[in-house]
DNA sequence: TTGTAAGCGTTATCAG
DNA sequence: CTGATAACGCTTACAA
């Protein structure tokens, strides 16, 4: 490989000349420059990164550290992050990790000289104390902060919103008695959807009861078997939220099993509208988390700062979620067909296709902050 | 952040005796050694990943590239691959770029230097001849290589023994008349499963008809398309195999809103097995993928001429795909309910999880070789 | 506008 | 077993 030494030579300048060409410093005449970069392109060369990252003490490169790379959910994250870096000229390090706080912090470690920032989901609350002691001196962009304010960047979807505007439309639908299929202890987005659960129960003036609420992991499997958890209640729930749409999906399919007919014998809601939830039978009714702007948010959020290479302050953005009305919940669903398959898979982040679902906008209004 | 000037100092010794104790060169006394590791560890020191590799000219990382990070199947490559990966404590670099041939090469420039070895899936056989160029002087794992051999490393699935097992099932089922949803013109995968389609056909006395070919491009909303297409042909084909599990959601989405009955009007079939695959209704028979295990075998592939910087020879190696049998085909399903749910999301690629789907195994003998 | 030269933080070579 | 010291390929004052 071609070095700024071989290209200088042939170029009959000095290396300091070709640098310069290559850094756009533009104190280079015009007449140089192409004749620079002609030999440079005859020759193959590029700046070896590694060389120019020890002086510069800059990367290019930012990583991602994920709980794990399993799921739709988390791999448009990616995508977003991906089609924000390499619009911006940067490269994207994946981690995934399996969580606990130790690792997490082995995981940074591990990524540490290489990338000029990080974007990180955590799982729990452990391991997001070890995040935000790192975050003091590296710029850091949380993606699932949880319900109190970080000390560096944070990106959040409007969970508590959308999981009330879930369970406020069940409840405007006449059902008096609303399960919950809880996520994992722990996690930071399953507890803020459990709460925004319970305050629109309150809010519609039904009492909350801990019989009501099943513990789940986030796993289709988990949802398959709390079916039988509700199945045992008495009186039955006519309506269950999900706290994801893997989990629903699970529900859903236990329940045709079981023969209980949704929605009539019960309605079922979930979160996240991954792809496929319009697809089910019935369609799921849930709650839209634009993963990919989230990650292409939380890059454009983080760049400022791994650019200059400071921590990242305390600001703070919360992604909306809205409420999508499908078959699932047993509310009129408007439109003929509910225009299946017209929901484009490439849709890209800044243009979000149209479709006919109805949507009623959650959150965006602060109020998980 | 300290360096190995630091170390060395605090310690008392030479920065080559601290090298050495970072590089179990094991030239070092077990005394001195865990000296140093404690000042260093005081420090907080870690190797600079920057000079090390200057020095070295290695990095510990490896790249991917991807056609576009859309989807189940490639979210599931990634996976695999950086599962294998944190084992081997490498890093991955993951990049995706947009079906020209113009941007693989601009993509693989942008990470030149950066990365000890690559792993590229290659969307067709124009962008096919630049990677083969540039793998026969850096190592290189071609995820889907296509008939031909490749001069570097190569992984594929058999996608013509799986659409081979697909269709001849279909046809042993009494199907006379059976229609193909095709991948994208120019694809790979898609090429070799649509040979795998014809062959079966006349491995099974029926003929080969262009009239019951319909173009797609992967994507669910070209398979709802594509409904209008198959319901006007006459006669209607009574089984059509779809080349991936997108476009068959797409194209039952679209028989469902046309009240086409599933398998009982038409017979469907796809490709790939993605997680939902088993949670439609009716469940989609279709052709498995591992996708996960397709990652991480690259990983393993590409490792030794990465660590040793040389290209990859012509080795390959097929992954199997296998039939696997649900209720779209309309061929019994053995057992009762399925087991639904019974397949844990979590399966690691080491250990997939047992199901009760009536599994045909189908490749893995070297057809496509 | 261009060249010279001093590092950046390691590893590798060669003496001790 | 340990210590000097020369690279690695580049950017960036500082000079010209």
């Amino acid at each position: 490989m071609a070095t700024i030494r071989d290209v200088a030579r042939e170029a009959g300048v000095s290396i300091a000349t070709v640098s310069r060409v290559f850094n756009q410093t533009a104190l280079v005449s015009e007449g140089t420059a192409t004749h620079v970069r002609s030999i440079a392109a005859r020759l193959d060369y590029w700046p070896n990164s590694a060389a120019r990252s020890l002086i510069t003490h800059r990367t290019n490169a930012i990583g991602v550290l994920l709980p794990d790379l399993y799921g739709e959910f988390f791999s448009e994250v990616i995508r977003g992050i991906d089609l924000a870096a390499r619009q911006e000229k940067y490269q994207v390090l994946v981690s995934s990790f399996h969580a606990s706080a130790e690792t997490i912090v082995s995981a940074i470690r591990a990524l540490r000289g290489r990338i000029d920032g990080l974007i990180v989901m955590v799982p729990d609350a452990d391991a997001h104390t070890a995040i935000q002691e790192f975050a003091t001196r590296f710029p850091v962009v949380l993606l699932n902060p949880g319900a109190n304010a970080p000390e560096c960047g944070a990106l959040s979807i409007a969970n508590y919103d959308g999981a009330f505007a879930a369970v406020d439309h069940l409840a405007k639908l006449g059902h008096r008695s609303i399960g919950i299929l809880r996520g994992p202890l722990g996690n930071l987005d399953a507890e803020e959807r459990a709460r925004g659960y319970r305050d629109a129960l309150a809010a519609n003036g039904l009492a909350w009861d801990e019989a009501l609420e099943v513990g789940g992991d986030f796993t289709e499997s988990s949802g398959f078997q709390a079916a039988a958890d509700f199945a045992r209640m008495r009186p039955r729930p006519s309506a269950v939220f999900c706290a994801n749409d893997y989990m629903a999906i699970g529900l859903l399919s236990a329940l045709r099993d079981a023969e209980v007919r949704v929605p009539e014998d019960m309605a079922i809601c979930g979160f996240d509208d991954i792809a496929i939830a319009h697809y089910l039978t019935p369609a799921l009714t849930t709650v839209r988390v634009d993963a990919c702007s989230l990650g292409e948010r939380a890059l454009h959020q983080l760049l400022p700062f791994a650019r200059t290479r400071r921590p990242a302050d305390g600001q703070r953005e919360v992604l909306p979620a809205s409420l999508v009305v499908r078959r699932s919940c047993g509310a009129p669903v408007p439109g003929t067909g509910e225009a299946r398959g017209a929901r484009s898979r490439r849709r890209t982040p800044s243009s979000p296709s149209h479709h006919r679902d109805e949507r009623l906008a959650a959150g965006s209004d602060g109020a998980t902050a």
